[in-house]
RNA sequence: GGGCCUAUAGCUCAGUUGGUUAGAGCGCACGCCUGAUAAGCGUGAGGUCGAUAGUUCAAAUCUAUCUAGGCCCA
């Protein structure tokens, strides 16, 4: 028999369209006050400005006067650019704990900050000045450079304020104000008093065509082809076992003759075997694993190993540097490397990175004998005056001549270039200030402060002692323009420094009141009235030192400027939270700039989250085209996916972003709203106060949700205190699916639509609806900021509650009566059996028997135990099945078997039950008695 | 090369101190409904837990190595 027979056959229909209607019209159907397509790119906006219009965020702040405060410490972000996914991470999670910590009763105010200074934005206003022939006047690029902070700061304000994310946009910190100028230099003052601060040698990256040093971002990779030589050392000291009438050589191998000059140190691997081998009528060291390969490539046929050493066991031994009058000692470092030359590393600390460093181990000089030029000084016997580059075939040239040299090739290679003028660039040592890390035990104190921290996740812990405990001295001097100046003098006629926590302070008044412009455009006697005297000559003509500092201390001072300067704030932050990478950056230089000035961290915890990376876990990047824009993503789904996105992905680790994972957010997004819309729906001829049924007097399955409701409840709260936020989405969106609209909601459609409006039942349904709102949209708030503001709006007027925003209001608090352990067993138990019968239903339908569930009887034939169990619900079966009738039997024995059978009766046009009873009413001959009793009273 | 981290069904996530046939939601397939309808309901098929080797009576869960990926250094 075909579906539609059975319904033509056994369902009366009213003769007459009127009745019909009639009938229809007495059902209460959902009357939705919001609609279904949520359409957010184009209603977010509106939210947007009803909210500034409302000035939300400065009510929240009214509301929160005396409550606890919690401080979520902004880390600021570079003021170049638009935000990406990351930065739009980064503040919808602190978004999240702004908004939910508020709505648990605290005073959670948001200042966002921006990092204004530094050389991202000097190199854009340099590179517009060059476009257009405009001369680089240090002043002038200055003020360039903080109208071009301005203008980003206002670009990403606007995208920031377009996620949803609330705070104190019309006062937000910026490192380039003065007061937090003078701050900085204050702040620096504090290390000068100290005595931490020292100025010491660093090799930097330098372009002697521009004669200028470069940063690491302004370095390029190119190919390059340089001479690479074989050089022995003749070592002076005497090696035990070795023949002592026959010179020993160290084997060295290096690209960049012309640092020769320079060689203090060869550099050995503690752990490697090296070898010594007769060659003719020297012996040569070099590395066991090498020996063949370089000797062969030397054309030496005949030698002999005479015998093998640890590069431990030669620590500290004296070579003869090839021609100048000095020693080379041998060292060891974990940098050596088997993979090119000789294992014997020429180590000269003024001219590489890892030489400097190691150099630092053992006390030996950054010696880099050269001018701003690039070329020897008068310090270099053979080669003084020639341009490096140069140098290196005269290098060579002396090699030869003293007979060191043992091969000679060329090698193209990458090689550092100037992003400027595209040469070649060297690596050469300068003068640099430093904050020590021992002074005052900087080191061993930040640890200790590091380990009173709370690192979430853990490891951050460990990563950062880790950086802290090996890391070298702070440099903190730049030889840059847009920052702010590092207040030295040096004298003019002792050539010594000048440094005095006094000095600075005079400066940094100035600094409060005109900016740190006024240390580059005033002359030093407008600066120092009266003038200071050098304490080591008493002279008192200076030159003002013209480095800034380093970006990191800018921001790494924040909790000094803005905490400690702010009222509604407080020092420490209890949280910080930026991506795991600020370990290295804002946490690590907040740390010691903090430590190092006040003795304990600005922080009581640290939050970190993972980058954002592809649906291939691969980062994202221009030249893989996989990059995916928060403003695509606001246009095409809206903010608040981005939020869900947010909400969904464990940040912990990388958060992938896809077209795939942003289709699956909008499916959840859409159940969870539809969820919403259906509860409303059914709400619109209901209010609290009027309607509401108690606790104790509702029916047991409304009852039940709302001890479902609870334990929700409690889950999120707890995972909003642990910044689990995922958990909180996964929670919620499964709640919505499985517990509300596949059981309860469907279950309840029937006594919704069909019963009496006023009867208990109904009412009772009503107000399991009304407390799932009221606590599911608060607890989402945070979240689905827009979203559960419009749910809000339509949720009110069933409501008591005065708050005009969920924003102002406090996540709900459960009653305790709302659970109910023994009841919500029972229900789990009805539910268990409710899945065998949505089994058996299926295998009817897949055999035409039924289409839908009410067209179906179920008989379930249980033991004793089950049916006990069961009487007691035998009257709500049928509704929580959603069948038209329920047969319950005894067993003889089998816990459970369920069989279908078409529902005898006829179906009812009113509530599509098949019953017994229809047409039994006269006046109502085609409904069931239970809805001519309805129809009658509302007649 | 070093420090820290990650790797469970197509996707997003659970898997307490190692212990029965590895869970959920979404998606997918098939079906139902047409009184949540650019909705709703049901059933079902999908992982052997990145790979390998160990420890153990027993491992997704501990160890080592490797592979892939991320952050920070070099």
């Amino acid at each position: 028999m075909k579906q539609k027979d059975l319904c033509d056959k056994h369902t009366p229909i009213s003769t007459t369209l009127e009745a019909r209607m009639k009938i229809k019209d007495s059902l209460n159907l959902p009357k939705s006050s919001i609609p279904m397509k949520a359409n957010l790119s184009q209603r977010e906006p509106q939210m947007l400005t009803r909210w500034e219009d409302t000035k939300i965020y400065d009510q929240i702040i009214e509301k929160s006067e005396g409550h606890p405060k919690f401080i979520l410490h902004d880390g600021p972000p570079y003021a170049n650019g638009h935000i990406h996914m990351g930065t739009a991470l980064n503040k919808i999670l602190k978004d999240f704990i702004i908004k939910s910590r508020f709505m648990a009763g605290f005073d959670s105010r948001y200042v966002p900050g921006w990092d204004c200074h530094g050389l991202p934005i000097e190199h854009q206003v340099e590179k517009d000045l060059k476009a257009k022939k405009i001369p680089l006047v240090k002043t002038d690029l200055r003020k360039r450079c903080r109208t071009y902070a301005e203008k980003f700061i206002d670009i990403q304000r606007e995208e920031f304020k377009r996620l949803g994310v609330f705070g104190d946009w019309d006062n937000p910190y910026l490192t380039m104000k003065f007061p937090y100028e003078a701050t900085i230099v204050r702040e620096f003052g504090k290390f000068v008093e100290k005595g931490g601060v020292y100025l010491g040698e660093k090799p930097v990256y330098w372009c002697a065509s521009c004669k200028t040093a470069l940063a690491d971002a302004e370095v390029e990779y190119a190919e390059h082809r340089s001479p690479s030589i074989y050089v022995k050392f003749p070592l002076v000291s005497k090696v035990p076992g070795l023949p002592e009438d026959t010179p020993v050589y160290v084997l060295i191998w290096t690209t960049t003759p012309w640092t020769i000059p320079a060689n203090l140190a060869i550099a050995l691997h503690p752990d490697f075997e090296y070898a010594a081998v007769r060659v003719g009528g020297e012996i040569w060291i070099l590395a066991g694993e090498l020996r063949d390969l370089v000797l062969s490539g030397m054309g030496v046929k005949n030698y002999e190993t005479l015998a093998t050493f640890k590069g431990a066991d030669m620590e500290r031994l004296v070579c003869r540097h090839p021609f100048l009058e000095k020693d080379s000692i041998l060292i060891l470092a974990d940098h050596v490397t088997l993979e090119a030359g000789t294992g014997c590393v020429h180590t000269a600390p003024g001219h590489g990175q890892e030489d400097y460093e190691v150099g630092l181990k053992y006390d030996l000089p950054a010696y880099a004998p050269l001018d701003d030029d690039g070329r020897f000084t008068e310090d270099v016997p053979f080669f003084a005056g020639q341009f490096v580059f140069d140098a290196n075939q005269a290098v060579i040239a002396k090699l030869e001549e003293v007979g060191c040299l043992l091969k000679v090739e060329e090698l193209e290679h990458a090689y550092p270039h100037c992003w400027r003028c595209k040469s070649p660039i060297i690596f050469r040592s300068t003068r640099q200030w430093f904050i020590s890390m021992e002074t005052n035990d900087l080191r061993g104190k930040a640890l200790k402060a590091i380990d009173q921290v709370r690192w979430i996740p853990a490891w951050g812990h460990d990563r950062i002692y880790n950086m802290v405990e090996n890391r070298p001295d702070w440099c903190i001097s730049r030889q840059r323009s847009w920052g702010v100046p590092i207040i030295a003098l040096h004298c003019e006629d002792c050539g010594r420094v000048l440094l005095d926590a006094g000095l600075v302070n005079r400066v940094a008044d100035l600094v409060e009141k005109n900016g740190a412009d006024v240390w580059f455009e005033k002359d030093l006697n407008e600066i120092f009235d009266p003038m200071p005297a050098c304490p080591h000559c008493g002279g008192k003509n200076f030159r003002k030192e013209t480095d800034i500092l380093d970006v990191w201390f800018d921001s790494g001072v924040s909790h000094a400027a803005v905490l400690q300067q702010r009222p509604e704030l407080r020092w420490p932050a209890d949280l910080y939270l930026e991506g795991s990478d600020q370990h290295r950056g804002w946490f690590h230089s907040s740390l010691l700039e903090s430590v190092g000035t006040r003795d304990t961290a600005p922080y009581k915890s640290v939050l970190t989250h993972g980058f954002v990376v592809d649906g291939e876990g691969k980062k994202m990047s221009k030249s893989l085209g996989n990059i995916v824009a928060p403003g695509e993503v606001i246009k095409k789904y809206g903010a608040e996916i981005v939020r869900l996105w947010v909400a969904a992905e464990d940040y912990r680790n990388d958060i992938k972003i896809s077209q795939d994972i942003l289709k699956q957010l909008t499916d959840g997004y859409r159940r969870i709203r539809n969820t919403f819309r259906f509860m409303l729906g059914n709400l619109y001829d209901f209010t609290f106060e009027k309607n509401a049924v108690s606790v104790a007097e509702m029916a047991e399955i409304d009852r039940y949700i709302l001890h479902r409701l609870a334990y929700i409840s409690n889950r999120v709260l707890k995972a909003y205190e642990a910044y689990d936020f995922h958990v909180i989405y996964h929670t919620i969106h499964t709640f919505c699916a499985v517990d509300l609209s596949a059981f309860y909601l469907d279950v309840l459609k029937d006594r919704l639509y069909v019963s009496h409006p006023e009867s208990p039942e109904r009412r009772s349904s009503q107000t399991g609806l009304y407390h799932l709102v009221n606590v599911l949209a608060r607890l989402l708030a945070p979240i689905l900021a827009f979203t559960m503001e419009e749910i809000w709006q339509a949720f009110r007027p069933f409501t008591p509650f005065e708050e005009a925003s969920v924003h102002l209001t406090a996540f709900a608090e459960i009653p305790s009566s709302f659970e109910n352990r023994d009841l919500a067993d029972r229900w789990e138990r009805l539910l268990e059996i409710r899945q065998e019968v949505s089994k058996v239903l299926e295998e009817a339908r897949k055999n035409k028997e039924i289409g839908h569930s009410l067209d179906a009887q179920v008989t379930l034939t249980v033991n004793e135990k089950t049916y006990d169990f069961l009487k007691d619900y035998e009257v709500e079966l049928d509704d929580i099945f959603i069948v038209s009738r329920v047969v319950l039997e005894k067993s003889d024995g089998a816990p459970l078997a369920v069989t279908v059978t078409p529902a005898p009766g006829v179906k009812c046009e009113r509530c599509w039950h098949y019953k017994t009873d229809v047409g039994t009413d006269g006046e109502f001959p085609t409904v069931c008695g239970r809805c001519a009793e309805v129809l009658c009273s509302l007649a």
